[in-house]
DNA sequence: AATGAATGAGAATTCATTCAT
DNA sequence: AATGAATGAATTCTCATTCAT
């Protein structure tokens, strides 16, 4: 047990592999957790179980409750802004603004996959301000990306006409994708191109 | 017990008033704690404080705390249906759909004004089966009112095409009009029909 | 985890010494308060206090109060179970009856000494089936095993009759060794052998 | 309802009559309660409920739970009373032992059968200081009328043991009448007097 | 660093009792 | 006298968090 503990330098690389593994383990289990019961039902306890970790490792993680929604908070919207990096590269104001939409919506579509159900269960925080505008960050700043892109294709737009209807495409989108648990959820999230589009073409410069 | 009520026509039926008046601030006080604090985290004892009740008086009238939820969305769904009664009358097959939506846009909003939030807080209730499916009744409840309209409207749409174009109306203009606490709440519920139009446009007999 | 224990052997697993203790505490102190009060009227709290353990402790412990009462009345049936086991070892067929009762006896009174009053207390539980029955299942199984004994000395005896008798003479002893607040109460147990031993004898084989 | 009032003298009787059945159904109503769940456990909202009478009547009568249960036992000891005085009436200081024995226990299994399980219940309340001390009362009388009637039987008996001997009698057979949930039952009931002759026969001047 | 037993504030709910009507 | 709504102290039990080992 002691034995190998001052042959290499590198062993101390260990230790911080296996806090990473349990850093895993606890927010795997917490999201786990947090899908089946909500956030507030959600005990820290039952999540350390889950994690296979013991109550005070993942206090020394976390030093409360929230802190592990916010982690998630976090990490969703890291991995939200990573797929949106790449959806919208250097050419995203050139293509058409349909297969700008394709592009967005599949990088959406992967993150819902990836993410399944957490951020509904998250949105359904109660009293959770930092996780909530976590998540308004992630719309906001979608809204914003798209806002910039359709100044070059709306010239004529007021902004704050702009705005509005960049958000309310936004807003509809996120609403038709969060229908995880209803019927027909993949055409629901199909809709979204066509119901954006129809709403957009009037004031769209070409296409 | 009822003797001697006929006496006086003052003061009828003290008991069945004063008791209509607490319940009344029962529901008025967990309206608010559940808008500020959540379903979860709200107590009763708060609840009960608000409205100058005892806790015991609380008690006698809901046997739990989802009870109090349970009357608040049962509540909601009346006046709900109620106003789309009245908005949907006799010639709603008739008028163009633009005025169609006008009608039922503003019933909703004068909906959404009286309950101010309390829809919201009550939807982030996590693990309230039974107000959850209240809330998801109600939004099946207008998509299928909005199906059956768009039947005459929409005739050569396969039934299943309008199921879905019905439910994404409906889930979109629930989006825009859920944006309360956001900027431009009154520009998005009023982005809600132009979007819907611009959707449904296409497939619309007339107009 | 367990690693290391062997180096010292000092503090042998002092979690679990602890840990025995507490729930020795624990124990002990629901036995003074069942006394007290009977077990409706205790309360948990009280307990803990007693037991100078926290009520979380205690929950830690005992799911609800009355795994507490059946922890107790579980206990109580081993400890019987030993004690009869001692007393009606191999030759318990062959020595006269009144040696066995002799013996029996003074093993029951030793565990009335041991448990003093707690079985009383317990039995005045209501609507407490688990362990109502635990006390029962020990009134019975003594029955079972003096009729087992009886089987031998009484062979003419109807099988019903002698099952009847059994009984009769459990209940009789039951009741007078349970007379613990009473004066005369030692003078009662002795006459549990007298009354048995009269009735008995006219069926009994020899002796 | 006033028009009458003044007519007669008499008419004070109603209300009176109306109290009496009022209490009436409120102890037949508590015995029911106690008998299914026990004194603690029952609530007087249940007992007025089931007495089809208002809790402030109830509390008008009796002041509060354990009122009711002294009243029970109150009545049960002079019911009981009576039973003894007609059973052991003049002549029995002559009549045979085993006669009196009958007589007796044929008036306590009319006792038990007319207070079926409300002794038992009544005896399973803890802190009942109150009622168990008229339990206690009901047995120490029998107690000491069996004394009296043994000291022209057993005229050699040292005063001591004659009150032991009686003690042990009427605990043995208390414990075989309060078999009422057990099987054989009746026949248990008859194996008191069989147990009790035996045990006092060597001890009773004739027969 | 890891462990998990221990803590205790706090929540839901009950029910004996009161008192305005 | 009767009624039953109202009261709130008291009880059980949970769970986030701490801390000795």
């Amino acid at each position: 047990m002691r034995a190998n503990t001052h042959i290499l330098e590198v062993r101390k690389f260990p230790q911080q592999i296996r806090s990473q593994r349990r850093v895993e383990k606890i927010l795997a289990a917490a999201i786990e957790v947090f899908r089946e019961v909500g956030f507030e039902t959600a005990t820290t306890n039952e999540i350390s179980a889950r994690a296979e970790v013991s109550i005070g490792s993942l206090y020394q993680f976390y030093p409360n409750k929230s802190a592990i929604l916010n982690a998630l908070g976090a990490r969703c919207l890291t991995d939200l802004r990573a797929l949106l990096d790449q959806a919208l590269s250097e050419d995203s104001l050139e293509i058409p603004f349909e297969a700008l939409l394709d592009r967005v919506f599949s990088a959406l579509h992967m993150f819902s996959i990836q993410n399944d159900g957490l951020f509904a269960a998250i949105a359904k925080s109660p009293t959770l301000g930092e996780f909530i505008s976590a998540e308004q960050q992630f719309i906001d700043e979608i809204i914003r990306r798209l806002e910039f892109n359709l100044e070059h294709r709306t010239p004529n737009l007021e902004p704050k006409k702009r705005h509005i209807m960049a958000k309310t495409c936004v807003i509809c989108a996120h609403a038709l994708f969060e229908t995880r648990q209803s019927e027909h959820h993949g055409a629901l999230m199909l809709e979204a191109k066509t119901i954006i589009m129809a709403y957009l073409e009037p004031v769209l410069q070409n296409r």
